[in-house]
RNA sequence: GGGGAGGUUCCCGAGUGGCCAAAGGGGGCAGACUGUAAAUCUGUUGGCUCCGCCUUCGAAGGUUCGAAUCCUUCUCUCCCCA
């Protein structure tokens, strides 16, 4: 087998390919250009996307040169593939926006640069509304529509389930602009292999048929294990919402305790496909006489270095290490903080008021909740009393108070 | 265009004049147990100046001492027929 798609084998990408041993042969043969499509539907992706990313990466450090194409076209319509309702539509200027903060995230994974290193493949970005905006209609229908057979694609998994709840027609063309997508890019830039989760497997095929109906030609597609996580929750969902690589949606402290956090079952696969981790390596940690936390913690600590940096990595497990850990010695650097001047203290906060102010609770009746059931500590030292002022009698001399909700949820007040 | 069914608190889903801030489940939060895991059990889950008050049941009006519940108009969704 070739050796990318040996790599993506054996860490547990792959779940289907239109033609495995023809592709390995090709790519084995020469370095090929694939592309694998990104929506560019919110500010952030999160990581439940990032799967075909850590694919696109491995294939590019064989020397394949990837494309990333934002549906900034596409999304102006909404895919109908494993949605249960039609999505919203954005504006093309929202579309643009979103993009560039695309490109910055996925530039964490994937080498968008002009580097001159002969054995790594040379990364783009194109967006399809360049050739989808200006589509003429007529000519559309003409030239593409006739290749499709609505028969054929109501057989389709992903418009069998929608026809029970209602899919629009816009919806339903949705195939057709991707497989319209593949056949410009085969034109244009000889790319011959799309990837993507197994979701868009129906959209793939689709695509590679138009392909060789118009131009005769070979192409191929590879489609990815949807990632699931072991008790059954969505990938990439937390607590707190989803779990975005845009720092200021999600802190790179909240990024790193969501991995920290993973189940027992997952941590090996997680540090398959998340982290560049040599094999052998993550072999040691499935052994079972090993701490899987040592897993767990190594699993946050890789991820966090890849999406934020080594800095951030090193600041979240520091302060996780301190939070967590038998010292006492607290590094709080890396915990999320607010500020608050210190003659507020001078005339005293409430405790409900100042947990209020903090990201730990909503609201005040959050906050008084918290409280009365016994969560709320600040320095360690527990609220028995809603009614508890927090004064300047409560400030060590460094002058920040630890707050803390619970088991694992820090905040800290930096008094000035 | 005609006919029908609906829009309930984060989600699903009860409620059809006062006992409703609204059952039940999910999810969330907290507590116990633990390994910063899972599973399990318990409590909690609109807001506030919290033993009381205020705002919620698609929107706006109306009936009533009193409405999520009745009436009117509007609006959105789904289904069937054309």
């Amino acid at each position: 087998m070739n050796a990318a798609l040996q790599v993506l084998q054996d860490r547990g990408f792959i779940k289907q390919c239109t033609h495995f041993e023809e592709l390995s042969d090709k790519m084995d043969k020469e370095k090929l250009t694939f592309y694998l499509g990104v929506d560019p539907t919110g500010r952030s992706i999160h990581i439940g996307h990032m799967v075909p990313f850590f694919a696109m990466h491995h294939l590019q450090e064989h020397g394949h040169n990837p494309i990333a194409l934002v549906g900034g076209g596409t999304s102006l319509i909404g895919d109908p593939s494993g949605k249960t309702e039609m999505r919203k539509m954005l504006t093309p200027e929202q579309i643009l926006e979103n993009s560039a903060a695309l490109k910055d995230q996925l530039g964490t994974v994937v080498d968008f640069s002009d580097h001159n290193d002969p054995s790594k493949g040379k990364a783009i970005m194109l967006n399809n509304y360049d050739w989808l905006g200006k589509l003429n209609y007529i000519e559309f229908l003409r030239d593409i529509g006739r290749h499709f057979s609505v028969n054929r694609m109501l057989t389709f998994e992903s418009y069998k389930q929608r026809l029970e709840r209602g899919l629009s027609f816009i919806e339903f063309n949705y195939q057709l602009l991707q497989s319209y997508d593949f056949l410009v890019l085969f034109q244009k830039h000889h790319a011959t292999l799309q990837i993507g989760g197994d979701d868009q497997w129906g959209n793939i095929v689709a695509g590679i048929e138009l392909i060789r109906k118009i131009e005769g030609g070979e192409s191929y597609g590879l489609t990815f294990n949807l990632i699931t996580r072991s008790d059954g929750q969505k990938m990439g969902k937390s607590e707190k919402g989803a779990v975005f690589l845009d720092p200021e949606l999600f802190s790179p402290y909240d990024f790193f305790q969501y991995w920290r956090n993973v189940n027992d079952e997952d941590v090996i696969k997680f540090l398959k496909l998340f982290t560049f981790l040599p094999l052998d390596e993550i072999k040691e940690y499935e052994d079972p006489a090993r701490n899987i936390n040592e897993a767990k913690e190594r699993l946050a600590f890789e991820q966090t270095k890849i999406i934020h940096g080594i800095q951030e990595a090193e600041k979240a497990l520091d302060a996780a290490k301190a939070m967590f850990g038998s010292q006492k010695v607290v590094s709080t650097e890396g915990l999320p903080s607010i500020t608050i001047e210190k003659n507020r203290f001078e005339i005293g906060i409430g405790a409900i008021e100042l947990f209020a102010m903090t990201d730990l609770c909503a609201t005040n009746s959050d906050a008084r909740r918290l409280i009365n059931q016994g969560g709320a500590l600040i320095n360690e030292r527990k609220i028995e009393d809603v009614k508890t002022i927090i004064d300047t009698s409560w400030l060590d001399e460094d002058s920040i108070l630890l707050l803390r909700a619970g088991k694992k949820r820090f905040f800290k007040v930096i008094v000035e």
